[in-house]
RNA sequence: UCCUCGGUAGCUCAAUGGUAGAGCAAUCGGCUGUUAACCGAUUGGUUGGGGGUUCAAGUCCCUCCCGAGGAGCCA
C-alpha cells in the first residue's frame, strides 16, 4: 500500500512505499537524489548504492524524468531535503520509462507548452493553479450550501441566444439549430420562483473571436439568482461572496500561492466594505485621468484598470446607461435611463470578474425590451411567463471562474486558470 | 476581424547577403549529500511551405501557413 507524500510527516522512521513520477534526479557514482511526485506532493528519495540491490541501483541510473517509479524505504526528517522529509530507499523500481519527455526543467515558450498542455499540467506552477481552482469551486459550493441556495443545473444546449448579443456556437439538434449556452441566467429565474435562492455553475461558451489574456471560448461561470432580492441586497450578496472566496483561498492555498509567487498583500485587503461608484462617477474619474471617454461609452480594458487602481480593494460600478446593457435589466427608479446593473472590478488589472443586475419583473416592460432588442418574442415566451404568474423582484450575478482564479493566482493569462483552455482557433489537446 | 512582432537542432536562442553555432535535453563516461547539481565526450539541421532577386539567401522581396502580444466584445 502506497503512502501519499502529503502524509509522510505522519510516518517518520517507518518503512513506506511511494508511487509516482520522477520529477528530477541528481546523482553521483554511489548515491542518487530523486524527486518523486505522486500528485499529493514531492518527496526526495536517497538511493545509496551500498543499500539497495544491483537491480534497484541500475533502475535508479536509467530512470528518466517523468518515468513512473516506485520507491520503498524509511521516511526520515532531514533539513537537507526539500520538504523536510526524505526517503532512504531500500528498493527502487522503474515501472515505465519515459522516453524523450518534451518538457524539461529549463525554460519553454508558451506556444510549446500549450501544445503540450496535457504534460504541462504536471509542472509545479500548473499544479498549484489547478489546486487553487479546485479550492475556489469547492468554496463556491460551500458558500451557497451554507446560505441555503439550491443548485440548479442549467442546460448547455439551448434553442436561443440568452442575451441576443454574443456570437454563439451553433450545432444541429435533430434538424433544428441549437446553441451552446452563454449563460444559465434565463433558466435560473424560473427556478428562483420555485426554490427562492438558486445557483448554477458550469461551462459557458462564446464564439466571439476574442484574442486576449482575459477571454476564453469556453469558460466556467457561477450564477446565483435570488427571489425578492433587490439591487442593494445584490450588492451585499456579491460582496459577501467575494470576501468569502478570497478568505478561503488565503486560508487553504498558502502553499500554492507561494509556488505561484503570488504577493498575498493585495488579497489580504479584500474585506468589507467595497467601494462603490456609479457609472457616471466612473466616467468622471476616467476623464480626470485624461481618458477620451464620454457618457454612453463602454469601458475598455485600460479603463477598468485605471478605475480599479483608484482603490485598494475590488470596486463596484453600477447604474449603467440602459442602452449599453442587456435587455432584462431593471431601470433605476430614480432615473429610468439607467439600469440597475453592477460590475465588480478586481484590483491589479484583473478587470471585471462579476456582472450582475436586478431583473425586470414587469411583464409589459420586459416584452417591450425584447421587441426593442429585435429578439423573437415567441422564443422568450417561457421567460415572459415568469412575469405573468406571480411576478416578483429578483436579482443575480455571474462570476467568471477563470478570471477569479487568475486574480487569486496572479496569472497573466486565463489559459493557466483552466485545465484545458479553449482559445481562438486552438482546441488541441 | 484589425494592428505589431516572430517562426533556425527535441526545447530556449545566436549567426554584416559569403563554411549554420551555443546552452539545456538525450546518449556514454566520472563523482558518496545533490538542491534547475557538477565535469568530460557524443549524437542531433529540407533555417515553417511555395515562389522570386542575386555569382551567392537563415538573412532581401512576394505569398500562404502557424504562433505570440495588443485592440474590439465580454465574464
Amino acid at each position: 500500500m502506497a503512502t501519499p507524500v502529503r502524509h509522510l510527516l505522519d510516518h517518520q522512521d517507518e518503512t513506506v512505499t511511494v508511487r509516482g513520477w520522477l520529477a528530477n534526479k541528481r546523482s553521483s557514482g554511489k548515491i542518487g537524489f530523486l524527486q518523486i511526485r505522486d500528485g499529493s506532493g514531492v518527496v526526495q528519495c536517497v538511493v545509496s548504492r551500498s543499500e539497495v540491490s544491483e537491480e534497484a541501483w541500475d533502475d535508479m541510473k536509467r530512470a528518466t524524468n517523468e518515468s513512473a517509479v516506485r520507491v520503498t524505504g524509511v521516511a526520515r526528517a532531514d533539513e537537507r531535503a526539500p520538504g523536510g522529509v526524505e526517503i532512504h530507499a531500500t528498493d527502487f523500481k522503474v515501472r515505465d520509462l519515459a522516453v524523450d519527455y518534451p518538457i524539461t526543467n529549463k525554460e519553454h515558450g508558451t506556444a510549446f507548452l500549450m501544445e503540450n498542455r496535457h504534460l504541462w499540467l504536471r509542472s509545479s506552477r500548473q499544479r498549484a493553479a489547478l489546486r487553487v481552482r479546485s479550492e475556489v469551486c469547492q468554496a463556491i459550493r460551500d458558500f451557497f450550501y451554507e446560505n441555503e441556495f439550491t443548485l440548479i443545473d442549467s442546460p448547455i444546449l439551448t434553442p436561443t441566444a440568452c442575451e441576443g448579443t454574443s456570437t454563439l456556437f451553433q450545432t444541429d439538434y435533430f434538424g433544428d439549430p441549437a446553441f451552446l449556452s452563454q449563460s444559465g441566467q434565463l433558466y435560473l429565474e424560473p427556478a428562483a420562483a420555485a426554490l427562492g435562492k438558486v445557483y448554477c455553475m458550469g461551462p459557458t461558451f462564446r464564439a466571439e473571436k476574442s484574442k486576449t489574456r482575459r477571454h476564453l471560448m469556453e469558460f466556467w461561470m457561477v450564477e446565483p439568482e435570488v427571489a425578492f432580492l433587490e439591487f442593494d441586497g445584490l450588492v451585499r450578496l456579491t460582496e459577501q461572496f467575494i470576501v468569502s472566496l478570497v478568505g478561503r483561498v488565503l486560508d487553504r492555498c498558502r502553499g500554492d500561492l507561494e509556488v505561484l509567487e503570488r504577493d498575498t498583500a493585495p488579497l489580504e485587503r479584500v474585506e468589507s466594505k467595497f467601494p462603490h461608484i456609479s457609472y457616471r462617477e466612473a466616467i468622471e474619474i476616467l476623464q480626470r485621468e485624461g481618458q477620451e471617454i464620454t457618457f454612453g461609452d463602454d469601458f475598455g480594458a485600460e479603463h477598468e484598470t485605471i478605475l480599479a487602481d483608484q482603490f485598494d480593494r475590488p470596486v463596484f460600478v453600477s447604474r449603467f446607461p440602459t442602452a449599453m446593457k442587456a435587455f432584462y435589466m431593471e431601470p433605476d427608479p430614480e432615473d429610468p435611463d439607467l439600469a440597475l446593473g453592477l460590475d465588480l472590478l478586481a484590483p491589479e488589472g484583473y478587470g471585471e470578474i462579476v456582472g450582475g443586475s436586478q431583473r425586470i419583473h414587469d411583464h409589459d416592460l420586459l416584452a417591450a425590451r425584447i421587441d426593442e432588442h429585435g429578439l423573437p418574442r415567441e422564443a422568450f415566451q417561457w421567460y415572459l411567463d415568469i412575469r405573468k404568474y406571480g411576478t416578483f423582484p429578483h436579482s443575480g450575478f455571474g462570476m467568471g471562474i477563470e478570471r477569479f482564479v487568475a486574480w487569486m493566482c496572479g496569472l497573466s493569462h486565463l489559459r493557466e486558470a483552466i485545465p484545458y483552455p479553449r482559445m481562438l482557433y486552438k482546441i488541441y489537446p
